[in-house]
RNA sequence: GCGCCCGUAGCUCAGUCGGAUAGAGCAUCAGAUUCCUAAUCUGGGGGCCACAGGUUCGAAUCCUGUCGGGCGCACCA
């Protein structure tokens, strides 16, 4: 390849282009008409890889739009292609596939541009600067994290890691909702507690308040603060008080049972504050003048039983059954105090005043309420003259497992599974990787005594594992003498094209990834490489000659050394888009 | 009853904007191996992509319907 220049693109840009190239040349002499759309066009790895390195489906896209048909339009292209030095073959298959081998230099060259690249390799500029919200976590401030906040955690954190790397700004914000009614129950909890630590008997925690330990330090903290001047008092006296100052302990508690998983939020941005700035109402207003929102009555629930108290109100309703959900949603409770959603719209707006896109991450158990949400926005947005893309991405169930036995979770029996036991249990960087093998809006299982398994079947140890012993043998490399060089590349083999090539593809799937907004892709990429290096490795183990280091032959030896280097940059990268630990040795 | 998600090998799961003969690991079968390049290796068998229609050069992928599983369904969050 004589691509050298300092802006170097990668071997599928660079391919992507020559195609792009040759198209454009056929538009200048007639075969295509001009301005021809190629968003159709692909440029991939065909799925056989005996059909070549790259393959095309442009001559089947546009072979109408040339008024003839693919074979001919691709005999065409062919021929063009056919005339570059990169390209060995270019053939014509099928129905119309262009199939192309790419010299071997051209692959090893994307080795050189891994090593100029290191851990900026596979960055792409997709993003284009511009600024993605994501909203994740956002558990309520009234107890320690539990499984059930696990996977969309991870989840939504790899994937902004996953926007940077594509080229945008990414806040990663936690939206605290502490003005709710269960943060009043909170600071009655934690009220009790406090007595206890001044010494009153509270017996059994009454129902209805949070019984766990978890609030035990909160009570002493506030009978150190406070002393005893609210023991007695009126519940009005203290409730703003212990509301504060319990939310407060809470979101320290939440902090660091997130910071084990090593995810840590740019922003946090509270329910309260929003509201005591009258968000809602400004929302309220526009909505109001655009009939969006007038006084209505709420339904009875269909298909089931009304509950007991039920009864019909008045209350102020979003016309979300405009934008096709079931019923109107109130965004006022009767108390006149703003609902969840109410003030849920007005965060949004928030968000969408400094970002130009956003994402929201929820468990599936809130899917009945992405539509009036969406809703919501599109609305506001558009009304405010900034339509903005919104995406309510949902993670489904995790089913917890031990030994293939399910384990039973709930609340009320205080059998549940918090995330610190859990990472302490396992680790943090095998919760993570689990949690992203697997694509998130499908349910998942979640066995404890399989994925601490040190074997080729756990794929976060096998992925490790390549990146262990690929620094052992540059360890080993060094105390030898012997630096990685890419002088010797050319004795490089078609076992060792084979780990280049599947190395290469790491840029399309980080952009594939992004675009699609899907991390688990980039979990799947580095399973599939760390198998690759695998499989070269134990080639070793039977043929002493295609180690790594071969005594008799000091380039080549250089040559593989630098190989090794380069797949464990691009396992290095993966691994810091999932926020896994790339281990030198295990 | 309604809404959202899922259904791919015996099991757990991938499957690129619709592309060529649908993949991986486990399990199974047949070989190899006791080796610090250690926490196995090589190869084989195994599929009505839940089912039925539709869209088109082409469908696991898109649309409609049916069945099965999960989640949710008044002012909670």
């Amino acid at each position: 390849m004589s691509d050298t220049t300092p802006e170097m693109l990668t071997l599928h840009a660079a391919f992507a282009a020559k195609i792009d190239a040759v198209l454009a040349e056929l538009e200048a002499d007639g075969a295509l008409p001009p301005e021809t759309p190629r968003h159709n066009v692909t440029v991939e790895p065909p799925r056989d890889s005996s059909h070549g390195d790259l393959a095309t489906n442009a001559a089947m896209v546009l072979a109408k739009l040339a008024k003839t048909n693919p074979r001919e339009l691709a005999g065409k292209i062919v021929d063009r292609l056919n005339a570059d030095p990169d390209i060995i073959e270019a053939t014509i298959a099928g129905p119309g596939f262009i199939n192309l081998r790419l010299s071997d230099e051209a692959w090893l060259n994307e080795l050189g541009a891994i090593a100029q690249s290191g851990s900026d390799y596979g960055k792409s500029a997709i993003g284009g600067g511009s600024t993605v919200n994501v909203e994740y976590v956002s558990a309520n401030p009234t107890g320690p994290m539990h499984m059930g906040h696990c996977r969309g955690a991870v989840v939504g954190d790899a994937l902004a890691s996953l926007l940077e790397f594509a080229g945008h700004k990414v806040v990663r914000e936690y939206y605290v909702n502490d003005a709710g009614g269960q943060v009043d129950v909170l600071a009655r909890s934690a009220h009790l507690r406090y007595r206890e630590a001044l010494g009153d008997t509270i017996g059994d925690i009454p129902e209805g308040l949070y019984p766990g330990d978890y609030l035990v330090p909160v009570g002493e903290h506030l009978a150190r603060e406070l002393g005893d001047r609210f023991k007695d008092s009126d519940e009005a006296d203290w409730l703003p008080v212990f509301r504060a100052e319990s939310v407060e302990k809470m979101m320290d508690l939440i902090k660091a049972d997130l910071a084990l998983l090593g995810i840590h939020h740019d922003l946090f941005s509270s329910e309260a504050a929003l509201q005591a700035a009258g968000k809602p109402e400004e929302a309220e207003k526009w909505l109001r003048a655009h009939d969006l929102v007038y006084d209505g009555v709420l339904e009875a629930p269909k298909g089931k039983a009304p509950p007991d108290d039920w009864e019909p109100v008045e209350l102020p309703l979003f016309r979300s059954t405009k934008f096709g959900d079931d019923q109107d949603r109130p965004i006022k409770k009767s108390d006149g105090k703003w609902t969840y959603f109410g003030a849920d719209l007005a965060y949004h707006m928030q968000k969408a005043e400094t970002a130009d896109a956003l994402i929201d991450i929820w468990g599936a158990d809130h899917s009945g309420t992405v539509k009036r949400i969406k809703a919501a926005v599109s609305a506001l947005a558009e009304g405010e003259g900034k339509a903005i893309p919104f995406d309510v991405k949902l993670v489904q169930m995790v089913q917890l497992m031990r030994d293939g036995e399910p384990l039973k979770m709930s609340k009320r029996s205080g059998n549940f599974i918090t995330l610190a036991e859990m990472v302490e249990e396992v680790g943090k960087d095998v919760v993570r990787f689990t949690m992203l093998t697997r694509k998130p809006e499908a349910q998942m299982e979640f066995d404890f005594a399989k994925v601490v398994e040190a074997s080729k079947d756990n794929p976060v140890f096998y992925v490790q594992y390549a990146h262990a012993r690929i620094s052992s043998t540059m360890r080993k490399g060094a105390a030898e003498g012997l630096e990685p060089s890419a002088d010797g590349i050319a004795q490089l083999g078609e076992a060792e094209l084979s780990l280049v090539k599947q190395a290469a593809q790491f840029p399309r799937i980080v952009e594939a990834a992004a675009k699609a907004r899907e991390p688990h892709r980039i979990a799947f990429f580095l399973y599939d490489l760390g198998g690759e290096f695998h499989s070269y490795w134990n080639l070793g183990n039977d043929k002493p000659e295609k180690r790594f280091i071969v005594a008799q032959n000091q380039e080549l030896s250089r040559a593989r050394l630098f190989l090794a280097a380069q797949i464990g940059q691009v396992i290095r990268n993966g691994l810091s888009i999932l926020g896994v630990e790339a281990v030198e040795e295990m």
